[in-house]
DNA sequence: GTCTATAACGAGATAGAC
DNA sequence: GTCTATCTCGTTATAGAC
């Protein structure tokens, strides 16, 4: 029999269980790693059994990559969010840290970041995506960091996209490492020295 | 009967079979990750049985640990080599960067950054090996920073405790990332980045 | 769409012979 | 110090009833 079913509201999706599984396994991943965690540990978690869990998603490949394509999704929106807004780049640049912070305050790892640690024992497909993810935050990155320096609110030498690939880069290793003390202040403080060299800085 | 009795030479270790399991171990780790290989594959790759790994290696956790202090152990030579230098400190911080970047060309990832990831998972005495790890990492480049902003090589603002933590998450991260793209190139980019904004640099 | 049951395999670990 | 043999458990995945 169905455990829940709820009926769709007008006012967003209702949580099915495709969509409840992938809240748990996004959770399990942040945290654990994609080896780290079993279909079991969902099934437990939700109450359901695996083999419910093979209907929704095949193998543990087809959730991983729904699971990264969701999660790229949904930062997309973010970013575009920010982008869209008028605030100067310092500001959209510090908006996007804040988004790593409120991750890691809920004592997880930016999906893709702790992925790409376990990048080579993940099926090409994923390992794909992984790289479309980075992708795209380096290239909205490059955007935000050209159209800062343009306007005077930032200041950098070189190419804005070797920026960005540092910023990113930084942010996930200020991550990786403040989760070994969960210290969530250990990231701030990374996080605010970097946009301030980008912004009080050079020479 | 015994696989390998190589004598013990004059100069140097022979590698005994506890050292190759390590040598093995430690690049699997670095590369899959803990959770990301078994006693099934080091067995293999050294043509012994899972037993005798048992034997040398009583749990994997044991091993795990053993691999940490190893390489912390590895790790403190180098930086005392290097301290010791009477180079510049802007030197110093190049030449540590040069450390991860020979890591990451031979497509491995720093092994306790790899671990940072799994660090929910791993046993509690790997937890704390994995931070002594970090905190040896901070305090050395702690003082090599307060020694060059002393000496004029270096300029930035603040403790230098912060910087440190900036510039060693920075690097774990920009290993995790560049190793997603099999490109070193990248991690050379956001190194040289990173040195650059601490001697070039502030206001 | 969810269940029970099970297959098929790999994991970490141990006993005991040599 | 290394082996063979085995145990126990967890893993992903499937078949078929409801």
């Amino acid at each position: 029999m169905p455990r829940v079913t709820s009926p769709a509201l007008a006012t967003g999706t209702p949580p099915g269980t495709a969509a409840q599984v992938l809240d748990v396994a996004e959770r399990l991943v942040q945290t654990r790693g994609f080896n780290g965690f079993s279909y079991a540990d969902i099934a437990a978690e939700l109450g359901i059994t695996k083999a419910t869990l093979h209907y929704h998603f095949r193998t543990k490949a087809e959730l991983g990559g729904r699971l990264i394509a969701r999660y790229t999704g949904t930062f997309r929106a973010v970013l575009e969010s920010i982008g869209a807004s008028s605030e100067p780049a310092s500001e959209k640049l510090a908006r996007y840290a804040r988004v790593y912070a409120e991750v890691l305050r809920n004592e997880r790892m930016c999906l893709c970041g702790m992925l790409a640690a376990e990048y080579s024992t993940l099926p090409p497909p994923m390992q794909q995506e992984i790289r479309r993810f980075f992708d795209l935050n380096e290239a909205w990155l490059s955007i935000v960091l050209e159209e800062g320096r343009r306007a005077g609110s930032l200041r950098f030498d070189g190419p804005a996209a070797e920026v960005a690939a540092l910023f990113l880069g930084a942010l996930e290793g200020a991550m990786l490492v403040a989760r070994s003390y969960a210290d969530p202040a250990r990231f701030d403080s990374s996080s605010a020295r970097l946009l301030n060299d980008l912004t009080a800085p050079a020479k």
